[in-house]
DNA sequence: AGTGAGGCCTGAAAGC
DNA sequence: TGCTTTCAGGCCTCAC
């Protein structure tokens, strides 16, 4: 399921791969997702260059020359391929195919709950989907006092307010749980409950946790794969998420006892965490 | 405004 | 064995 370090892994091979290279040929094989490809879409990016990729959050946007940006996400289990093979043979859940003078782009997304659409560049910032996402979690001005101010008026679990990509954008239910364990802060504490300095430490985990992911190339879960089609390697590093019953890794109590990892649901989301090390 | 619930969608896994 | 049910989750919309 592609979070920040998944989609900046595929954003940056996509831009080694395919920047600057002509779209001949778009194709859009179904067209329902969470919001439906525009019909016109095709048309208004046949021909165009692609100038660059970049990454708003969850999103991928991808500049045109023709002024128009693509605005893309991929949901849970959107994956992008790249293919220098001129005779692709299409696979289950190819749902649209551009092909380039340097590739063959492919998103497959079984379930849809991504999206595809473009609008014109200088209007991004007012997109409906851009506008309300709020500071990449490594932008300078994400700090503790700018998550403390953003969190001190929520009552809600700060782990569903890490989810709200209003607040900061990028984490999804893996790095919520795995950056809360890693700043020692349970997940059910109230959002306004936590002080300025475990919000800086908060930051500075999540910050922690997706560098490590990013560095691993992303996590391979069911259904992310990298656009060469190789894995991810963060899935190896996760200290709690799917980690129910096991020991945690920096804590020396009793399995017996404790039970080790425990699994809730907050936010109608599986959230995992180390009931004797988190406070 | 903030919060919680429901829904979209498919495939894997669990249950019977 | 084979069918049915449950679960996974990003993010939208709707109701309170």
């Amino acid at each position: 399921m592609p979070e920040l370090p998944e989609v900046e892994t595929i954003k940056n091979a996509l831009s080694l791969a395919v920047s600057g290279a002509v779209i001949s040929k778009a194709e859009v094989l179904c067209d329902r997702f969470r919001e439906q490809i525009p019909s016109d879409f095709a048309d208004k990016i046949n021909g165009a260059t692609i100038l660059q990729f970049r990454r708003i959050g969850k999103y991928m946007i991808v500049d045109l020359n023709n002024r128009l940006s693509l605005i893309w996400h991929l949901g849970m289990s959107g994956r992008v391929k790249i293919c220098q093979n001129e005779s692709y043979v299409l696979q289950k859940h190819d749902h649209v195919v551009l092909t380039t003078d340097k590739g063959i782009i492919v998103f497959n997304d079984a379930r849809r709950f991504g999206m595809l659409t473009y609008c014109p560049t200088d209007d991004l910032s007012q997109n409906r989907y851009i506008r309300k996402i709020g500071a990449d979690p490594f932008a300078p001005e994400v700090s503790g006092k700018y998550l403390f101010e953003h969190l001190r008026r929520k009552t809600e679990a700060v782990k569903v307010a890490l989810l709200d990509q209003s607040v900061i954008c990028g984490i999804g239910n893996i790095y919520a749980s795995e950056a809360l364990y890693d700043a020692r802060i349970l997940p059910t504490r109230e959002a306004c409950s936590l002080s300025p300095a475990e919000c800086q430490k908060l930051v500075e985990s999540i910050r922690n946790v997706l560098q490590k992911a990013i560095k691993a190339g992303g996590s391979t879960l069911k259904d992310y794969r990298r656009p060469d089609g190789g894995m991810g390697y963060f899935q190896n590093e996760h200290c709690v998420y799917n980690q129910t019953g096991k020991p945690c890794p920096h804590c020396t109590c009793d399995l017996n006892k404790t039970g080790g990892i425990r699994k809730i649901v907050l936010g109608g989301r599986s959230t995992f965490y180390c009931d004797t090390l988190q406070k």
